[in-house]
DNA sequence: AATTTTTCCAACCGCTTGTAG
DNA sequence: ACTACAAGCGGTTGGAAAAAT
């Protein structure tokens, strides 16, 4: 037997929402806010709508500080950079990227920086290395194709086995993260070959170590790309446990796990 | 201009996680 | 400790729009 179903399926409206729907939710939230209860909320809001829809519509649509499209090449980057460190963790990703939302950063990365990406790390072979540091993960992809035609793969990485000098990390609490300023006229460096992100005056770019890594550096210090997963590695391991407290203890999960190359659960982007 | 193919993204599905009782 | 329920999350899909033929 199967968990009851959220709500009966058969009497509530489905597919696109219509603006008059759109109105009605915003209208109430704005109102009377979520009260907690994402179940009721449709009732109340006299929305024949399930309450699971209701809540994605105004997570990923309605919200009043939603950006849509126009991606910079700062947050491509960032992505591109949590992506090849924690996977497919949308959610997390998409908290470092004001104004975005997970379902947002998906389909981006799915439809537009995935090929970007790929096709730069073709020109040079920068994003194989970029998405799977070679100290840490040998990497082996695999490629499938929706039936709507969209190519449709995923980069699956094998964890090796943890760190020496990475036991345990006790995470110190995570400074706040550094709201992204105005784009700078930047171009990216993609060239993995110790590159700087950003080439704007150090004055004037946000380097990507001020957000992720301040401890890197600190003050207005471009991030070292080459760096990043070269002789920083170990330190930017560290960092990302504590960023991402779980993700030491997951390392060590594996590596202590007979299956050597069994993924840590919850880590890697999966296959299917 | 008509048809086919590809791209994009909103929305859905179902599993996992958190929590109240 | 256990159960039930709601929210959160990531993978997948359907279909509209755009591009190619």
């Amino acid at each position: 037997m199967g968990r009851a179903p959220c709500c009966d399926k058969a009497s509530v409206k489905r597919g696109p929402w219509s603006p008059e729907e759109d109105e009605q939710l915003r209208t109430y939230i704005q109102r009377h806010g979520i009260g907690g209860n994402w179940i009721a909320l449709p009732q109340k809001a006299g929305l024949n709508r399930c309450g699971k829809s209701c809540r994605l519509r105004w997570l990923n649509y309605l919200r009043p500080d939603i950006k849509h499209g126009g991606y910079t090449e700062q947050e491509d980057y960032i992505i591109c950079s949590l992506y090849s460190s924690i996977g497919s963790r949308w959610s997390i990703i998409a908290s470092k990227l004001p104004g975005r939302t997970d379902n947002d950063v998906k389909n981006y990365w799915n439809t537009k920086l995935k090929k970007k990406a790929m096709a730069a790390a073709g020109a040079s072979g920068a994003f194989a290395a970029h998405a799977t540091p070679p100290a840490l993960s040998p990497a082996a992809s695999a490629s499938s194709s929706s039936s709507s035609g969209d190519v449709r793969f995923a980069v699956y990485r094998q964890p090796q086995a943890q760190p020496p000098g990475l036991r345990h990390f006790d995470a110190p609490p995570c400074k706040p993260q550094t709201e992204l300023a105005p784009v700078p006229p930047t171009t990216v460096a993609l060239d993995g070959t110790g590159g700087v992100w950003a080439s704007a005056p150090a004055s004037d770019a946000v380097g990507l170590g001020n957000v992720f890594f301040p401890e890197l550096g600190g003050g207005n210090q471009l991030f070292p790309y080459g760096d990043f997963f070269g002789g920083l590695q170990d330190r930017a391991l560290e960092l990302s446990a504590c960023y991402f407290p779980n993700m030491a203890e997951m390392w060590g999960a594996a590596a202590a796990s007979d299956h050597a190359h069994a993924k840590p659960q919850s880590l890697c982007n999966p296959l299917t």
